[in-house]
DNA sequence: TTTTTATGCATAATTTTCTTATGTATTTTA
DNA sequence: TAAAATACATAAGAAAATTATGCATAAAAA
């Protein structure tokens, strides 16, 4: 994430979108597809990502499936039935920070 | 802050965006104003504001005066010359950041 | 009139959430 | 054949909040 990391906080919701758009991704997948998406913006670190998704599964909001591609081993992600309503509730919630972001940086243009 | 606060990390160039439209402001005024625009939606609390004011200071992005209004005290804050500079780097940032978050939650609407 | 809320600053302890560094292993590319 | 890419994982440390607390005055509400 270039320096500072504005994105703090965001990755959760980040990666709930991707799942909800994408139904079913590894993790490394994930890093690429942001990264391209964002156009080289958005480099999420494996240090952020894989505890995390540790964490959604403990939670019941992902499951995931191992499978092999070639000798290499891919572990898939899908929301659950619970993650993908947290999901609906993480999107409105990231569409209201976004607009606040609006509010804030672009005060004349911003509607709502 | 809602629950898990996706500001974070946001905080310094939503602070710099306030001084830089309004050219100088005390603490308190920045946690109203933040409200007020964002209709409540953020709402900065004083444990991160203060501390992140006064780093600014020691790093020469702002410059503050000590003013009574009354019996009570308020310390306004505004943008050194290196502050303004700083300011027009992380409005960038912050721009590029948003057109990401963009790409992530709306690919199809997003321009860019 | 007394208590609560709002205004206004500040800081310490804790928690959350990253970054950085490290490790292992296979596959592709230069 | 060495480097880069693919693919996972975790630990140590740093950054940046939250929560709790403290002090003090002014206004509003009970």
């Amino acid at each position: 994430m270039k320096k500072s990391s504005l994105y703090k906080g965001c990755l959760e919701p980040i990666l709930l979108r991707l799942l909800k758009d994408n139904g079913r991704m590894y993790g490394y997948q994930m890093t690429q597809m942001v990264k391209e998406i964002t156009k080289g913006e958005l480099n999420i670190t494996e240090g952020a990502l894989y505890p995390l998704l540790h964490k959604l599964e403990e939670q019941g909001i992902v499951e995931t499936e191992t499978e092999m591609n070639g000798n290499r081993m891919r572990k898939y992600y899908s929301l659950t039935k619970a993650g993908k309503k947290q999901t609906s509730v993480a999107m409105e919630e990231m569409k209201a920070f976004m607009q606040s972001l609006e509010f804030i940086v672009n005060p004349k243009t911003a509607i709502g």
